[in-house]
DNA sequence: ATGACGCTTGAAATCGTTTTTATTCGCCGC
DNA sequence: GCGGCGAATAAAAACGATTTCAAGCGTCAT
């Protein structure tokens, strides 16, 4: 079809310019040795016949590809079950941290954690790319471990259990399991259920422990018959809320792991008949801001997952730059986001955060 | 930190066989000009040191990048709302779709149209991929007709209002809406609100071209004051469902254009107290199957995106070989999902597809 | 015997950069 | 007047592949 005059190369604008390669070369790297008088009739040419060095090229010679790589967990439910983790935004997130710089964002697609490893062996091996993000981090991650020995630049979305230094970005899961299953406590309930994801998630593993100090705080007993594991999907909340509030002795409170759960939660108690805020109450993580249009719009702690990517972006920038990983560590509390009734009876109020 | 040996080139395949490296990058392409002898030594060769030709290498000589490019729209609603679109399960397919081929994913995002005809002038003219994948097509598309017209490798979600051939996948909404609207008038409603998209999309009118057809087929009156468009969060949802039902002559059923916002005619027609199902009915077209679990349970029409993404990726690929767009061009009906009632009192059997 | 012709393999050019090393040139000091 | 030096630029090598073209070498016809 139409076809485009030859985009031009350094080469071209050594001709045009009269300069060697090697000089224009190095007036575009702005380096020292080039005289200023020299780099700006340069830059002026390369400005002229819009120049701009092909990443091919320089790929080739820096072995630097100029690619961030980012692993993306396909839903790991099957049957195209809702999760409620809008990964696009976090997508969208990282661009946006990696904007301004010259690096593009490549996706794989990965199944699970071992696969992750497989992808992340042949990113680094393969040089496909000069760094690395990815999630769904596990109490002890194979990925973390092999990067950090491998001494690839990466930032995860979560932290692994294992003592070592590396870049990370994180919600405080802790705080916030805490912070939900005291607020049921206040409000009156002792039977308690954490719906949780997959427990060999590091973030499964601190929201259980957040969920321990609650009671433990309040000298009360802990339910550990009610916390249970699972996938995202609001299938599997549905299916975890039934079980518990049918149980002899019944969960009143629920703590969702996030919005797919908790929706979930609530067609399950509804099914049962239950009247949520009054016999039943649930609370969830929100990262979508979808639980003020449930029936009834629910109490959460919400933080934006985009912010979160933004921070990944960000991060991996300065970790290419050289920094040291022990300063790119960082951890979100999410905010309370105060909605309907998540307390029974007996309401007593809440005691603020910490 | 650790430093691994470095990796295999054709050039140490060369000094292992003792082949040049032009008889070896023949051999691996398997070129009719060497013998099948001499290209099983070399294959075994490269089983046996690992040797994977660098992309880098290929990429300058060839020209090509072995990469596909999607454009990634960001949540045109603000402030992080939900818009009911798991992109993740488009670009989840799309990887499906290209798997088994040497074509890596990169993803750009995009904020509008506007924006992605800029980011696919780049991918062009900087050669940054070899073929391109986007959706959100508007009627009148200037990246579908630039791309026509530059000869570039293309397919998208979604069909333009142009007279133009090139390779597409998209679901049929003119169908889903007339059949969603076919529906509701059967079930009694005469009063039908239609909750679309941004009217500048192309399936924004196939939407409102069904809707028409389902009235004009009834011999009823089309209220067009009941078409409202804006963007797919639930926010707008639950705001135009609120408007449309305060009319004077307020809409009874509403046809939403994906579950977010479904899930916010829902909670707007909660707020008036009114019972959905009896006095108001919400259909909808589902992507994520969340729908299930609203209250009540939607009735909806469903396809999953991870299958069109997946059509997306194949059919790129096979424009790659290339294939005639013509050929490559697939409309797709969702499925009924029948679910809690959507009619009225007076209800009348539906009368099938077509 | 010799030249042409297949058939297989090898040498060299090429893609567009960066980086190392070499060259040019003016100037200064002795 | 000449060697040396510093500053600026140029030349050449390298990155790892593909592709064009040449070379070697039997075989066969003349």
């Amino acid at each position: 079809m139409a076809d485009h005059p030859p985009r031009p190369t350094i080469k071209t604008l050594s001709e045009v310019t009269g300069f060697s390669i090697a000089t224009i070369s190095k007036a575009l790297n702005d380096s020292p040795v080039v005289t200023q008088a020299t780099k700006a009739v340069i830059r002026q040419a390369a400005g002229q016949i819009g120049y701009a060095a092909s990443l091919r090229g320089m790929s080739l010679r820096t072995g630097r590809t100029y690619q961030v790589a980012v692993l993306m967990p396909v839903a790991s439910a099957s049957g195209f079950e809702w999760e409620g983790v809008d990964y696009a935004q976090i997508l969208s997130g990282i661009a946006a941290g990696l904007e301004g710089s010259p690096y593009r964002m490549s996706v794989h697609v990965v199944r699970d954690a071992e696969e992750g490893l497989v992808t992340a062996r042949q990113v680094v091996e393969g040089h496909l790319a000069d760094g690395l993000i990815f999630s769904g981090i596990q109490a002890q991650d194979a990925r973390v471990a092999y990067l950090c020995d491998a001494g690839f630049p990466f930032v995860t979305l979560g932290r692994c259990r294992q003592d070592l230094t590396y870049a990370h970005v994180d919600v405080d899961s802790e705080w916030a399991a805490w912070a939900a299953t005291s607020r049921l406590i206040a409000g009156g309930h002792r039977r308690i259920a954490l719906i949780n994801p997959d427990p060999r998630l590091s973030y499964a593993l601190d929201r259980i422990d957040g969920f321990t100090r609650a009671f433990t705080q309040a000298n009360l007993p802990v339910p550990h018959d009610l916390i249970l594991g699972g996938d995202l999907s609001t299938r599997f909340g549905k299916e975890a809320a039934l079980a518990l509030a049918r149980l002899p002795d019944p969960a009143t409170g629920f703590v969702c792991v996030n919005e797919s759960t908790a929706l979930g939660a609530l067609a399950g108690l509804r099914d049962l008949g239950l009247t949520i805020g009054r016999e039943a109450s649930v609370i969830a993580y929100d990262d979508i801001n979808a639980s003020a249009y449930f029936a009834p719009p629910l109490t959460t702690f919400y933080l934006p997952i985009e912010d979160l990517g933004r921070q990944l972006g960000g991060f991996l920038l300065r970790r290419l730059a050289g920094e040291d990983p022990a300063t790119l560590q960082q951890l979100t509390r999410p905010d309370l986001v105060a909605r309907q009734s998540d307390r029974l009876e007996r309401v007593l109020p809440w005691e603020g955060n910490t």
